[in-house]
DNA sequence: GGGCCGATTGTT
DNA sequence: ACAATCGGCCCG
């Protein structure tokens, strides 16, 4: 039997003076973090954070870009808490609330170094992370959920892209995630073989 | 109350 | 290219 503590150093859990900054920095910061996840047999589940995805208060594919909803109000909230959203009728999405409280930002959790956890769906399907995580602290190491420090991340082995599925504001390149590692999404392809117009 | 759309994923 | 599948949000 592995002793956790051996792999994940939960002195390191990251407090709420690591989540009360820019979303930008947060969510770089977040790759190489360890993802904790205590389930209800007991068992914890851990990985790295290799890809995620930043959205702010002032972008227009963010929720809270037209206010404080229902759904988005932990946005709004303290820093360092689970915002979990449910999308396309099946899939629920984990973030990490960031800025200050009364200013709406997260960082999308899109892929862990672990199996069966590359894309935001999956990784909260296999991890049983639902609506009953929504608004929780991530502050409290062998909770439900925490994140560690891990191994720190070169920013050479950072790429930026656009985010995944959002057609708005494709110029902000708010998507990171470590080069060359298999759980990364693939990025939809472009259109090939279109003929293009001519003149 | 109606209707449309979505920070996804897997199949055709 | 598209279906699965349903909550959120805007409109009236």
């Amino acid at each position: 039997m592995v002793d956790l503590r051996s792999v994940v150093d939960l002195s390191r859990t990251y407090q709420q003076d690591f989540y009360c900054r820019d979303t930008l920095a947060v969510a770089r910061e977040l790759l190489g973090a360890l993802l904790c996840r205590q389930v209800s047999d007991g068992r914890v589940l851990y990985g790295p954070i290799v890809e995620v995805e930043a959205y702010t208060q002032d972008d227009p594919a963010c929720h809270a870009s037209r206010g404080l909803t229902p759904r988005c109000r932990v946005m709004f909230g303290p820093p360092g808490r689970a915002y979990v959203y449910f999308i396309y009728g099946m899939y629920h999405c984990l973030n990490v609330v960031t800025e200050p409280e009364g200013t709406p930002g997260a960082v999308l959790i899109r892929a862990v170094g672990a199996d069966g956890t590359n894309g935001p769906g999956k990784l909260c399907r296999e991890w049983q992370i639902d609506w009953s995580h929504n608004g929780t602290s991530l502050l409290t190491p062998g909770t439900d959920l925490w994140i560690c420090a891990g191994t720190t991340v070169s920013g050479s082995d950072i790429v930026c892209s656009p985010r995944i599925g959002v057609s708005s504001a494709t110029d902000r390149h708010w998507r990171f995630y470590l080069r060359g590692h298999p759980s990364v999404s693939k990025a939809p392809q472009p259109p090939v073989g279109k003929k293009r117009r001519r003149a």
